[in-house]
DNA sequence: TAGTGGTCTAGACCACCTC
DNA sequence: AGGTGGTCTAGACCACTAA
C-alpha cells in the first residue's frame, strides 16, 4: 500500500482545488482502475489524515463523496471498504423531449393536433378524480425531431373559464406548465408510469408509422401539495426510435459531472 | 418566520437522534408542507446555528442532506434557497426480479427452458465482440411469479471447458453470477437497454400469452474492467404485467428510507 | 463594508468492533 | 484496551454578493 501513500502525498494544500476534492478523486481513480478492489479496506481516517497532513474532517468529507457514489461503504468500528458492485438496481433516466433532442443535435418541434373543451369520460374522470362530464381541457399534439414525428401526446386538465388558453402557452406544451398557467394550482409531485402498448390506426397516421407496431406509453399525473390530481397526460413514443439506456455497477463516472482522466 | 424559530428550538441536544438529523427533518417537513415555498430563502447558517445553539458545521451537514434531496440550493454570498421543482428529469427504477416479487409477497421461481453449447451467430458475435462460430454457452429460461410466467430470458457467455456449468449455479440465473462463476472474469459494468417489442409465436407459448402482444425487451451487456463485453442477455417482460413507475418533483420522501410523519 | 456560503482545523466524546 | 467510524464544537480564513 506504499503505492497509495505516494498518491496521497500528491495533495497540494495551497491549490485552488479543495483538498477534499483532490483526495476524493485520488481514491475514486484507484477504485475505478481496480487498484483498490471490492472488499478491500481503506486506511483509517486518522491514518489518511496524518499521511496527507490534513484534518480528519476533511478526509471524512472526501470519503462521504465516494459513499454517495456507492464506491465506498464505511462500517462502524471496523473500517471503510470498497463496495461490491451491485447490478440489481437499474435506473433508466427519461429526459424532457425538447432538451434531449437539442442535446442530440436534432431540432425539436411540436404541432398541435387539436385543443378542445370536452366532457370528462370515465377514464379521464377517474384519473383526475372528478365527476364524469366535468368540463375538461383536452390538448392533443405531436412532438417531432427534425420534422419526423416521434411522440403523440394527449393532455387533460380541468377547465376553468377564468384562465382561457392562450396561444403562446401552447408553445411549451409540458403538462406542468399548462397546469400552472391555466389553473391557479402549482404542481408539486409528478407520477409517471411507463408501459408498452400497440399503436392504433389513428396514432399510426399521426406518427406516420404502421398500426400494430409496439410503442412506449408514458402516463403522467400531476398532483398539487394536497395530493389532489390536477393534470393527466399520456404520451405514445414510437418504439422504433426510442430506447432507454442505463449503466450499473462501477458506472463510468457520469454522475455529478466528474471528469476523470485515467492513466 | 417566528414560526420557524419555534420549530428550530425543538431540537434536543441530548437526544440519541443526531442533531443534524433532527434539523434536516424539521426543514424537510416545512418544505414538503409548503411552509417554506420554492424560491424562499432559509435563515443564514450562522443564524440557524445561534438559534438552535449548535455549531455551524452541524447546520451545514443538515443542509447538505436536503441539497442531496434537491430540496435546497445554496448560493455563495447570497443565501440558501428552496428549489423550484423540476419535472423534466424522470428516473425509472428497475429492480431484480426475485427481490421485487418477494417484496410484493409473490413467490418467484425460475424454470430452465434449455442450456446448450452453440456456435455464435452474427448477432451474438457482435454483441460479445467475438468471431462468428465461437463456442458460446446459451441459457434460456422462464421467470415466474406464483407460477405465472412473466419473463423469458436468453443469456449468452463465451464457453470455457474448464468451468463446466453446474446445476446449482443455474438456481441464481442472473447474468453477473453466471459470468463470474463460469468465466474467471468479474463483471464491473453493466449496460442495460430497455426497448419495446412484440411477442413472437415461440415466446407466446413460453409465456402463456398471445402472440403479437406488446412487451418490454431488456438487453443486458456485462463488461469487465477492460471494457470487454463478457456476457449478453435479453429478457422479454410481459407488457400486461409490467409497469415502471417514477415520482418527480417534490417526491414523497422515499429516498434514503426517510419516513416522515405529517401533521 | 457587512453578510453569506465554502473550506479547513484540531481538538473532543461516543458507540461499536476486535483482540 | 485500542482502534474504528459517527457526531459535534468553536473557532478560522476565503471568495462572493449586495448595499
Amino acid at each position: 500500500m506504499a503505492d497509495l501513500e505516494k498518491d496521497l502525498k500528491k495533495i497540494s494544500k495551497s491549490s485552488v482545488i479543495p483538498v477534499y476534492y483532490q483526495l476524493a478523486r485520488i481514491l475514486e481513480k484507484r477504485i475505478r482502475l481496480g487498484k483498490l478492489k471490492p472488499g478491500e479496506s481503506l486506511p483509517s481516517e486518522n491514518k489518511i489524515a496524518s499521511i496527507c497532513g490534513i484534518s480528519r474532517m476533511t478526509v471524512r468529507r472526501a470519503i462521504a463523496e465516494l459513499v454517495d457514489l456507492r464506491l465506498l461503504s464505511p462500517q462502524k468500528g471496523k473500517g471503510t471498504f470498497v463496495t461490491e458492485h451491485e447490478f440489481a438496481h437499474t435506473v433508466f433516466e427519461f429526459y424532457d423531449f425538447f432538451k434531449e433532442m437539442r442535446r442530440k443535435g436534432k431540432e425539436p418541434s411540436s404541432k398541435l393536433v387539436n385543443v378542445r373543451i370536452i366532457k370528462a369520460d370515465k377514464t379521464i374522470a377517474k384519473k383526475l378524480d372528478i365527476p364524469i362530464d366535468t368540463k375538461t381541457l383536452s390538448i392533443k399534439l405531436i412532438l417531432a425531431a427534425d420534422g419526423y414525428p416521434m411522440v403523440y401526446e394527449e393532455k387533460y386538465i380541468v377547465y376553468t373559464k377564468q384562465n382561457p388558453i392562450i396561444e403562446s402557452e401552447l408553445r411549451d406544451p409540458s403538462l406542468p406548465s399548462l397546469v400552472s398557467s391555466h389553473l391557479h394550482k402549482l404542481p408539486v409531485t409528478s407520477r409517471r408510469i411507463l408501459q408498452v402498448t400497440i399503436i392504433n390506426e389513428e396514432e399510426a397516421i399521426l406518427l406516420n408509422t404502421k398500426p400494430h407496431s409496439p410503442a412506449f406509453l408514458v402516463e403522467q399525473i400531476l398532483y398539487d401539495k394536497d395530493n389532489t390530481p390536477i393534470g393527466w397526460g399520456k404520451s405514445i413514443y414510437r418504439g422504433d426510435s426510442y430506447k432507454l439506456v442505463s449503466y450499473d455497477g462501477l458506472n463510468p463516472g457520469r454522475e455529478k459531472g466528474g471528469i476523470i482522466d485515467y492513466e
